[in-house]
DNA sequence: CAAATATGATAGTAATACTATTAAATTAGC
DNA sequence: GCTAATTTAATAGTATTACTATCATATTTG
């Protein structure tokens, strides 16, 4: 099943993102999984090397050999993240000859919140998947974008909200936005799953009403019409 | 016209979150006009009180007189944008009795950019909705939410999506997703913008396709079928 | 004109986001 | 198994941030 194939890939970010790569030593792999559990518990404006240190028994100094910065660290997690995600999708749809199941299938993908932590060795994948909800935008909503986007750093992400537009345009190749409703399904549903955590009386998404159904339904009426 | 109709009104924000009321003072208006340019040229993140206090003459600590942080200052900015969005949606749709048509335009006050400085006071508006794109999620995405959400300091924001999710529900009661499509048109609108400005490939909006045309159909498909 | 209030100037604090240096531990090649 | 290379740890230091506190000086108001 899907928890044991998935051991077994590794997830690529891209390489400028940080010094050292992670999953080359056990240090590394510790940063990763402590960071996580770490920003999820206290936010990232709050997360610092020092404390991180703190948690793995480790020294701040020796961590800023693997990232330069707090901000680098947050873009390898969501590259990572985004990157898993993506696996997901192409491995999900790849054996679903209709285009509008397979679409159907995407957005399930991207939208839904993950339950299941898939042990996918160190990453706990239900609190990075928290982390994205909660500090996503913070990764791209700096006054560095443009050169941090030209370096690279949103490759993964992209990419992905392009191979949904794909699926979009093979349900629908007159469609004249599909860039625009991939992009907004991708970041709308995070929205979603904020609103009905902590604002609830905008949002109809609850315990049993999920982003997923939203956003398939949306977009169906949208392509289909 | 709007304009000058608008410049007799006053914009109210919710008062905790200020320590002061900026307007009650000359110092208080010059905090407020001076922080929206330096923020717009800045960034929020690179935005200090020490900074403002140079770049109109006068001291930080007066600054903090008026605001406890540069969080509240945030907070007091994107609301006093939020009434003000939220005034010219209530004047702009209040003599279109046609339910549709007044929805479409509804949708067009929230997502279009601003083009044109109202001249409202001391606040460049223009710049104004380009720090809304560029930092509104950090004012929310914060571990404090659910406590600064309780003492209203999101109230304005959350009418205004109310205020869109009726005008849905006027076309279509049925329509089982109004709340969510409300907060996804406002936020996404801001998304598309920051696309559009900074990660051109994942959107169809650009200087000849707007993201109100994208939301007006994406909405008209999803509550009429 | 006195009292109240607002503003300015200065100083200080703890924390942040790093950099630099040196020492100790670990690993790799032979 | 030893040496060299690499990695990690420890310590110190810097400039900046995000404030608080105090006191002096303007300015406004009754």
């Amino acid at each position: 099943m899907m928890k044991n194939l998935l051991s077994n890939i590794k997830i690529s970010v891209p390489e400028k993102i940080f010094l050292k790569d992670p999953e080359s030593s056990d240090l590394g792999k510790r940063i990763i999984e402590h960071s996580i559990l770490l920003i999820d518990e206290i936010g990232f404006d709050n997360f610092t090397f020092k404390k991180l240190g703190a948690k793995i028994g480790s020294n701040e100094s020796s961590i800023y050999r693997y990232f330069e910065s707090k901000h680098k660290l947050l873009l390898y997690l969501t590259s990572w993240y985004w990157a898993w995600i993506e696996y997901q999708l192409v491995f999900s749809t790849s054996n679903i000859p209709n285009p509008e199941k397979r679409l159907l299938k995407a957005i399930e993908v991207v939208t839904q919140t993950i339950k299941e932590d898939f042990d996918f060795s160190h990453v706990n994948e239900v609190k990075l998947n928290q982390i994205i909800i909660n500090e996503y935008s913070k990764s791209y909503l700096t006054k560095e974008v443009d050169s941090e986007n030209k370096e690279g750093y949103f490759v993964v992400y992209k990419r992905l909200i392009a191979r949904l537009r794909d699926m979009i345009l093979n349900v629908n190749s007159e469609y004249k936005y599909a860039s625009s409703i991939s992009s907004t399904i991708v970041e709308g549903a995070l929205h979603q799953h904020f609103l009905k955590d902590h604002f609830k009386s905008i949002t109809d998404c609850n315990e049993t009403v999920t982003p997923t159904q939203f956003f398939q339904e949306l977009t169906i009426n949208a392509i289909k019409s």
